[in-house]
Formats: C-alpha cells, structure tokens, sequence
DNA sequence: TTAGGGTTAG
C-alpha cells in the first residue's frame, strides 16, 4: 500500500512538474566510458572488475545524465554506494529533480538501493518543497526492509521547515522523542532549533534548548548559536548576551559564529560600542576574525556613511591576508552611492575583477541604483544592459531599480515599456515594483489610475504595506485631492497599519496648505501621542505651507517651536523666509524670527 | 555514501 503511493508520487512527479530533458537512454553519442572510470580496461577480463569512478570530473548535468547510463549498461553492477555517490553530487548541483529519476529508474531496474539512497530521495522532495512525497518514501524503506534513521528525520524535519509545516515538525520531533524512534544527535537538535528560529519562534526555541540541556542531548554550540542568531535578528539583543554568558558557564566555548551573530545583532540597533568591547572580547579569546565578521563589520560602516572608516577595516583584514569577497565589495558600493560618491562606487565595482572576482547580480543592482540616485539613468540603463552580456540574469530589483530610476526622471512611456518588458520575460512583480509603479502614475498625475492599480495590487492578495499607501497619499496630497488622501490616511488602522512620520507630515503639510489649520494641530499632537514625534522635516513642511500661503504670523509659533525641539531651519525654508519678510515694516518682529532662525553668536 | 549556523540590495 505504501509503496504504491510512493510509487505514484514518484510517477506524478515526473509527469508533471519536473518533465524531464534526460529521460533517454544515452546513445552513440554519450561520452566514452573512459571519461568517468579510471580503470575500466582491465587487464585480466575474465574476472570482471568494477572500475573505480572519478566522480570529480562531474561538473555539469550532462555528465551525471551519461555516467549514469553508463553505469546502468555495466556488468557487474557498480555498487550501490558508487549510485548513492552519483546521486549527492547531483544533489549538491541542485538537480534533485535528477536524481529522483535516477532513484526512480535504479528501482525500475533492480540496480540496488539501500537506506542511503532512500534518505538522498527524500532529501530531494524535500528541497522540492514536497515534504509529503518524502513521506510517502518511508514506506520503501520499510517494504525494503530498512528503517529510517535519524538522519532520514533529521531530512525530513528540515523538509517541514521548508514546507512551512512547524506545528506538524514540532510533533513528529517530540513523536520521535517521546516513543524513543531515534536518539536525536547534534545534527538533529541543530535542524530544529535553527527551523524553529527561521520560524519566527524564537521562544519556542530557547525554551526547547533549555529542556534539552537538563536531558543526556545537550545542545552543542553550533545549536546555541543558531538559538543566539534568532535571537539577535529579532532584535533581541540583551537576551542573546544573557544566553551567550549562559553557554559560557555551562563550558561551551563561543566561536566566531557566536560572536559574528552577536556583532551583526549590536550593528542592527547601532550599540557600536559594545561592538567594540566583544571584538576586545574574541582578541582576548583569540578567536579570528573571518571575512564574514569583517563584512558585518565594513557593511555596518557603510550602512552609517562611514565609507572612510570601512576602508580603514578593509585595510587591517588585507593585513591578515584575508581576501574580500564580492559582499564586501558590494557594501563599499552601497556606502559610497549612499554618500552620492558615485565614481567611487564605480572605481570600486571595476576593482571586483582585480580581486579575481567577477560581479554579481546584487553588485549590479547596487551600482545601477547609485547612478539612479544620483540621476544619471542613462548610465545605470547602459549598465542594465551590460548584465545579459555577462551571463547574468536581470532580476526583479534589478527592474524595479531601474523603473524607479526612469520614473524619477519623469521618463514615464520608457519606464511603463521596461515593465511590460519585464512581464514578458516572466520575473514576476511585487510590492516594491507596485509601490514604484503607484509612485510613477502619482508622479505623472495620474492619480485615477494610481488608486485602480491599488484595488489591483490588493485584488490579487499582496498586502499593500505603509510604504506603499505612503506613496499614494503623497501622490494625491500633490495633486490636490486631499480629500480622497485623508479617506485612504484614515482607513491605515483598519488595514493594521499605522501611519508613519512621513504620512503624518504629508497630510498636516496639506492640510496647513488648505487652509485647515486646526485639523493640522490636532493631526500634530495625535501622531505625538501615538508614539510618533514629529521630526525636523514636519516642522520645516508645516512652516513652508504656511509661508507658500503668504501666513507668516501663523508660521511664527512653529519657528519658535523649532530651537526647543532641536530643530533648524532648512535651506528651502530658510529662502522663503527671506523673500516673505522683505515685505515687513516692523523691526520687533525682524528681530524676533532673526532670533529663531540664526545661530545665538550671529544676532548679538 | 545520507541530514548541519552566520553576511549583500530599493
């Protein structure tokens, strides 16, 4: 009965999803068998000997499809270790699909087949996504004979990790435990802790943890570090330092994994000076730095506009011969474009490949965003156009970026043709490209058709986000449809979202413009009270409005606001002021906003 | 011969 549902799922799988180009026998014009085996001419060939394969020379599906065949034509049969052999280089090629037909086809054809090759299937459904047909396979392994091992759950519970099944994983986990089907060893406690994390279920795993450090599986450190991990990109900081002292006294020695994570946690919430006393920390412990620690460190610098200090980092990981690789680059790419060094940026691009790397899709994308920014578009589309030259793939940041890069140049017709063009070569749109398209059609006054794409966006089940109603708001505010604006500000709570500072100053800025001034008062202490300050750009906005509209006394309070909350004038505002109060008779009043407005040691 | 942590972008 199993086996006839493992039997199925294998045939539904090669019927459907994964048609396979291989599925021919290898004719006269597979490769030599000479190729793979080292020594297939034997000397004596009376007394068959297997030959020893290379498997090092496979570098490409097409070997593994001829080796394979080959190996099925032999005589003796090779071992079944030689096909479990042939079926993980293919695996780690990503060509499960492949090896599932070679599991299939060995079945087929009486080629053996033991609790290895059965585990390697399994792993390939599982890295399919199909945890259930890995389930399913359970019943060969039984009809064969064998019985999982712990290595074949640990397979299978990393499948439900991928599948998004956590409930069912947590209960075959303590299935597994509870009726003693197999002792759980490191691998399998690791998988679970880090499943669980990845989850989001960071609780559930330190709470796990704990139970299985009073039981005979400790957890070893690579499990400690997965749970300090989750705990640090959940911004749970001070908790990942009270476990890491934790593992410390219960003899657990911390790696540079544990410190990289720690280091990446603290550089996430900008606590750069406990940065500093953990790198004190791994000196004293005499843990090295690696490249990752480095990049963590050099990306952190540059994600800060503190290009010149990851240049000093760089120079002291040269010093311990450490070579930088393409993420580092690509962080020095996005620090100087951050800072609008875009030259820079592209004198470092150029030296990727002196590095004896070559750039990546993401390098691409950073460096075409650069000159977006910086609104050299025609660059950044010449750049666009390099990528299929070197035998990389346009992704779907890669359209966005540029979309976005034509849009901000009001180049809308060549921005929509891209998209269309994107649509057609099947990468697939998603927020940020409708947020940008939104963003393009309020740009170009388009606002009717900006609020259908939104009904769209939603009409196919991807939640807008706030950056997304953001642009929308803006977009109409711009275009003089306050009105519908304030109906979209005020549905944000019950589509979950809260309106952030930009929102909140798009509006009250519109608002002051229109004349509403006490709704704007009151719009400025809400977002106060919600837990939302006002920053230097609402005051400047608010101010501005009000000057556009030739109201300078009611500008006056709000300028005066300003010092105490620490904030300045800004260019902008400051030339609109000049130009109103030229028109003033009254030097009480010059004197006053001159007292706003200027540094103290100027007006005395 | 099978299963295992961390870093990149609007």
């Amino acid at each position: 009965m199993r086996r006839n549902v493992a039997v199925s799922a294998i045939r539904l799988i090669r019927g459907r999803r994964f048609a396979a180009p291989w599925l021919h026998e290898s004719g006269i014009l597979s490769p030599p068998f000479s190729l793979f085996f080292s020594n297939f001419h034997s000397d004596r060939p009376s007394s068959p000997k297997v030959p020893t394969i290379d498997f090092s020379r496979i570098h490409a599906l097409d070997d593994a499809i001829h080796l394979f065949h080959d190996m099925l034509r032999m005589r003796p049969q090779p071992s079944v270790r030689a096909y479990s052999k042939l079926m993980s280089v293919t695996v780690k090629m990503k060509h499960y699909s492949f090896a599932l037909y070679m599991f299939d086809e060995m079945r087929l054809r009486g080629a053996p087949v033991d609790e290895y090759t059965m585990t390697i299937a399994i792993n390939c459904y599982c890295l399919l996504k199909r945890v259930d047909f890995g389930f399913a396979l359970l019943g060969i392994f039984f009809k064969s004979g064998y019985e999982p091992n712990v290595t074949t759950f640990s397979t299978l519970i990393k499948g439900q990790f991928l599948d998004d099944k956590v409930a069912d994983t947590v209960k075959l986990f303590k299935k597994l435990l509870d009726f003693r089907i197999c002792e759980p060893n490191d691998v399998m406690i690791l998988t679970v802790i880090d499943g669980l994390c990845k989850a989001g279920q960071i609780i559930a795993a330190r709470d796990l943890l704990c139970r299985l450090e009073r039981t005979r599986w400790r957890p070893n450190v690579k499990a400690f570090n997965a749970l300090l991990d989750g705990l640090c990109k959940g911004g749970l900081v001070d908790d990942a330092f009270q476990l890491l002292s934790k593992m410390i006294h219960n003899g657990i020695s911390p790696d540079v994994f544990t410190y990289s994570s720690m280091i990446q946690g603290l550089c996430n919430v900008g606590r750069l000076k406990d940065v500093k006393d953990l790198l004190n920390e791994m000196a004293n412990s005499n843990i090295s730095l690696n490249v990752v620690t480095f990049n963590i460190l050099i990306d952190a610098l540059c994600k800060d506009g503190k290009v010149k200090e990851a240049e000093e980092v760089l120079g002291i990981m040269l010093q311990q011969n450490i070579n930088p690789d393409i993420f580092i680059y690509t962080s020095l790419i996005d620090g100087y474009c951050l800072r609008g060094e875009i030259n820079k940026a592209k004198q470092v691009f150029d030296s990727i490949v002196d590095g004896g790397l070559k750039p990546d899709i993401i390098s691409y994308n950073s460096l075409i965003n650069g000159y977006c920014k910086e609104g050299r578009v025609d660059e950044a589309w010449l750049l666009f156009l390099e990528v299929p030259c070197k035998g990389l793939e346009q992704n779907i940041r890669t359209y966005t970026t540029m979309i976005h890069g034509l849009f901000s140049k009001d180049r809308f017709n060549d921005g929509w043709k891209l998209f269309k063009d994107m649509e057609a070569r099947q990468v697939h749109p998603d927020l940020h490209t409708y947020s940008t398209l939104l963003d393009g059609l309020c740009r170009n006054g388009e606002t009717e058709e900006a609020l259908l794409l939104l009904r769209m966006i939603e009409g196919k089940g991807v939640n807008p986000n706030i950056v997304t109603y953001g642009a929308l708001i803006n977009g109409l505010c711009k275009n003089g449809k306050l009105g519908v604006a304030r109906d979209l500000f005020n549905q944000l709570p019950s589509r979950g979202l809260q309106p952030n500072v930009q929102i909140y100053t798009m509006i009250i800025g519109s608002l002051c413009e229109e004349g509403f001034m006490e709704e704007a008062k009151s719009l400025l202490v809400e977002m106060e009270t919600r837990g939302c300050a006002p920053d230097i750009v609402t005051y400047n906005v608010i101010v501005r409005s009000l000057l556009k509209k030739n109201e300078l006394h009611e500008a006056i309070p709000f300028l005066e606001e300003m010092p105490q909350r620490g904030f300045s004038v800004d260019p902008a505002t400051f030339s609109m002021l000049i130009d109103q109060v030229q028109g003033q008779n009254e030097d009480d009043f010059l004197l006053k906003l001159m007292k706003i407005v200027l540094p103290k040691e100027i007006v005395s």
